[in-house]
RNA sequence: GGGCGAUUGGCUCAGUUGGUAGAGCACCGCCUUCACACGGCGGGGGUCACAGGUUCGAGUCCUGUAUCGCCCACCA
């Protein structure tokens, strides 16, 4: 049953309140019995929770879950999952700092095990225990369920309108299942493949990194001038670098094929400083001639040119660095171990560099004082320290053959806003390897396979053990392969798991996959797939966007999506982007504490798709006096007459106006949201609406009462119009203002607003051929009264005398059709309306009852 | 170096087929309570970054420049 209209309509309590009722009426449930074209799926962004949601991500939720219920209303069922993005470094690192552990796979299991530090954390790290995977293991899976209530608990209070009963998590073994299934399934494809190659490598970590995990940073450093000696006995060579350091892991000098300075000393050779070892000189395009001396010393690896000159020009190996970062102890085989090198054994590179340094000085190969500079570096995006670029195993996924399909994959889906593809297409353009899914970590997805031990105790890459495809997920290091024992674990003869874990972005690159239960629900997964929406932030565009459409061409030849929506991000009030450590982030809870979550809704609703937005809560007090408004204007128009009087009374000429008014604004929201305009659709709705509180509503409100001075049916046909009008609003704005749209909505129907239909023209149909002159002239007559009164600084209810207006023929003829209506509003005594002659004359004059009288 | 976007009143931003510049906030003035003081009404304030061009007419289209932001790059 309907509620009953309260006196005074308040917004407090109104989440709790309304947010009972859809939780217990299954309003937002997933329909799983419609068929695909019924259905509007959405790949929902899981949310990191490794630390707390921002205003940011309120931001953009707020976006897709818009979409979401006008996409309801227009009868879609819409598929709206929820993920937790629980897997990977980020989790690893925060159970790290909230526990004050490390991990180390060689210690046992302590199945008695409880966290020492109860939020005092000893900041040293060797005061920090170092407990076993298992336990590592599950004190990620504690944290990261408390944190996910949380989470939800502000999700709901926000109003998305998610189906919680479709909730994953990256880490769960739904997810963990589908990861392995999907790699195997490339393994046997052949898209995914292992390699020992250079890669990109976190000495901190002690990881390798993905292409798309890099940033660069600007560092401070140096030009070295140093001098290789020619073979010839003809002088020395002068190379700049800005890693001397690497002088050991040499393997040519190169420079461009047409500069006229090294023509004659290619094909020749050169010894390196400190070593004496014999490097070729040798001619690639790469080399630019206007760089430091024109040429430059390659070296196994420095950065990811030297990669390219490493492979292109097929040089040898001779690695310095290790995993630790730090220099090996033992050289390449062309370098004396007992000479200059054994310096530099186990220094960090950093280290090493101040001690070649001062070698090369000592030898009188560094010519004149270091230069110093800032030039780029490449980080991990989380990372610390400098990457460095060592050779291991890893598995890959392939992306640079497929170049060409991947871009018409990025062609096959419409981006919102439209501009946004071309960082797509740049990144696909701009890859330089293929992708590399594996990390030396501990809390992400097993690779699920085993390696033959051979009798010698050596790991037999070649032999790859496989799981049986109905025991997903395994983990290699605790389950064993078909065949063999768990004492044959790295026994002669035995067994050994692959010891890494898929990289974050393996597994998140599935999120269809995983939330349609692809393979353990064939049903469902008919039902949703290839998805319409893929909302995210425009900054992963290269990660996750990019590896979603890897995956599902690989696997399906398909583009998983429809639409692909970008978000803005968010700015504090001076432009900057939020962040941690610039300490100027804002607590959602505080906002929605403040504002109310109609109030923050509208604030995010309002900012246009794709545009970085300042934080303002301005607006978001704009959104909560829009919200009140809505609960005033509501009590009265409901509050009088009849609840249900048929759009067949409204007759009057401006009440006709409104209704026709209306009418364009529904099919203007309508056509901004089937573009994804959200914020175009929303200012449409609102504009309407203060113009029919503003003046409509004053116009009529004598009418709606039911004055003396008017028939029934006229009253009738004012009621009517208010009914129809705030019918339309309600349904226009229950994408936005969701909590009060509904509130409202219960004072009159049953059921939620949030499941009626969206409104359309033809539902507005006595607005039809109706003249909006009426309207607007009224309007504005009663805005000229309006402004007589305050001149003359008397109350908007003062009386008036007299009003002469002088319009031209055509509105003359508009105002006289409300005549009535505006005379009441103005408290007009006599409203003479004549013909301004010539047209131009257009007066408005008022005279106040205590200046005639 | 390449690409993408932005530049409109003090602030945050609209302005979708080119037709005499808009909103909210802030500011100034007035009005209280019969939907709303978590209110209402009214007002002042902008040569639409700059320079050319197309057009009867340009914030809107074209070219160039500047500033800011972002993305990408083979940064020795």
């Amino acid at each position: 049953m309907a509620r009953q209209i309260p006196d005074k309509p308040t917004l407090d309590g109104i989440e709790a309140r309304v947010g009972a009722v859809w939780e217990a009426d299954h309003v937002y449930r997933f329909d799983r019995t419609a068929t695909r074209d019924q259905v509007y799926s959405i790949d929902t962004p899981p949310p990191t929770v490794s630390g707390s949601l921002h205003i940011g991500h309120v931001f953009s939720y707020t976006h897709t879950d818009t979409i979401a219920r006008y996409q309801r209303m227009q009868g879609k069922k819409v598929f709206y999952p929820m993920g937790w993005d629980d897997n990977g470094l980020p989790t690893e690192r925060r159970v790290q700092n909230y526990y004050g552990v490390t991990c180390d796979p060689s210690v046992p299991y302590d199945p008695s095990f409880t966290p020492p530090f109860a939020g005092d954390v000893p900041k040293d790290f060797r005061d920090r225990p170092a407990i076993s995977r298992k336990n590592f293991i599950e004190l990620c899976h504690t944290l990261t369920t408390e944190d996910e209530k949380v989470f939800e608990a502000l999700w709901r209070r926000l109003g998305l309108s998610v189906d919680w009963s479709l909730m994953y998590t990256t880490i769960g073994r739904g997810s963990q299942r589908i990861s392995q299934r999907a790699f195997l399934r490339n393994l046997e494809a052949g898209v995914a493949y292992p390699t020992e190659a250079p890669t990109l490598w976190d000495v901190d970590f002690r990881s390798a990194v993905a292409q798309a995990e890099l940033v660069d940073k600007e560092m401070p450093g140096a030009y070295h001038a140093i001098a290789f000696h020619r073979t010839d006995g003809n002088g020395d060579v002068v190379i700049e670098t800005t890693r001397p350091e690497l002088i050991a892991a040499c393997v040519a000098l190169v420079a461009h094929p047409d500069d006229p300075k090294y023509q004659s000393l290619f094909g020749t050779a050169v010894r390196t400083p400190l070593y004496g070892v014999e490097v070729p000189i040798l001619a690639h395009e790469l080399a630019d001639p206007e760089k430091g001396s024109g040429i430059a010393m390659i070296c196994t690896f420095g950065d990811l040119t030297d990669v390219i000159w490493w492979r292109e020009l097929k040089l040898p190996t001779r690695a310095i660095i290790g995993r630790d970062g730090c220099i090996l102890a033992t050289p390449p085989e062309a370098v004396d171990a007992d000479g200059a090198y054994a310096a530099i054994v186990g220094k960090s590179s950093k280290q090493a560099q101040k001690i070649v340094v001062t070698q090369l000085q000592e030898s009188g190969e560094l010519l004149g004082e270091p230069r110093s500079i800032t030039h780029p570096v490449k980080f991990f995006e989380k990372g610390d320290r400098p990457l460095e670029i060592v050779t291991s195993r890893q598995w890959f996924i392939r992306t640079v053959d497929n170049r060409d399909t991947l871009l018409a994959r990025g062609t096959e889906m419409t981006w919102h806003p439209s501009y946004m593809k071309s960082r797509f297409d740049d990144w696909v353009k701009g890859l330089n390897g293929d992708w590399c899914i594996s990390r030396q970590r501990f809390f992400g997805v097993p690779f699920p396979l085993w390696y033959a031990v051979d009798a010698n105790g050596e790991t037999n890459y070649a032999v790859v053990l496989l799981p049986d495809s109905d025991s997903l997920p395994i983990d290699p290091q605790s389950d064993v392969p078909a065949g063999y024992t768990e004492a044959q674990r790295g026994q002669p003869g035995g067994f050994i798991g692959d010891p890494d874990v898929m990289d974050t972005w393996a597994t998140s690159s599935l999120t269809p996959q995983i939330v349609g239960r692809w393979g353990d629900n064939d049903d469902l997964w008919a039902r949703m797939y290839p998805m319409d929406l893929r909302p995210q932030g425009h900054d992963i565009i290269r990660t996750w966007l990019f590896s979603t459409v890897v995956r599902a061409n690989a696997e399906f030849g398909v583009t998983p999506w429809r639409n692909a929506a970008m978000s803005g991000w968010i700015l504090d009030p001076d432009r900057k982007k939020m962040s941690k450590s610039v300490g100027n982030v804002v607590v959602p809870t505080d906002l929605l504490d403040e504002h109310g979550s109609d109030a923050v809704r509208y604030w995010a609703a309002s900012a246009r798709p794709g545009v970085d937005t300042a934080l303002d809560p301005g607006q978001m007090k704009i959104g909560r006096k829009l919200a009140v408004k809505l609960l005033n204007a509501s009590r009265f128009a409901l509050g009088i007459g009849d609840k249900d009087i048929s759009a067949q009374m409204i007759s009057a000429p401006i009440d006709q106006a409104l209704v026709g008014r209306l009418a364009t604004v529904v099919t203007e929201a309508t056509a901004a949201f089937e573009a994804y305009d959200y914020a175009r659709a929303l200012e449409r709705t609102e504009s309407f609406f203060w113009s029919f509180c503003d003046d409509y509503l004053e116009l009529v409100k004598g009418r709606a009462y039911g004055n003396e001075k008017y028939s029934a049916d006229e009253t009738a046909s004012a009621q009517a119009t208010l009914q129809l009008a705030l019918n339309t609003m309600l349904r226009l704005f229950a994408p936005f203002l969701s909590f009060v749209t509904d509130e409202v909505w219960s004072w009159w129907r049953d059921g939620s607003v949030h499941t009626q239909p969206w409104p359309t023209a033809a539902e507005l149909s006595a607005g039809n051929g109706a003249d909006d002159l009426v309207l607007v002239v009224a309007s504005e007559t009663l805005g000229a009264v309006r402004k007589a009164k305050t001149e003359a600084k008397v109350s908007i209810k003062a009386a008036v005398a007299f009003v002469v207006v002088h319009e031209t023929t055509e509105r003359a003829a508009a105002l006289r059709r409300a005549a009535v209506d505006v005379a009441d509003a103005g408290m007009i005594s006599t409203l003479t309306i004549n013909e301004a002659n010539p047209p131009e004359t257009i007066t408005v004059d008022v005279t106040l009852a205590e200046i005639a009288s």
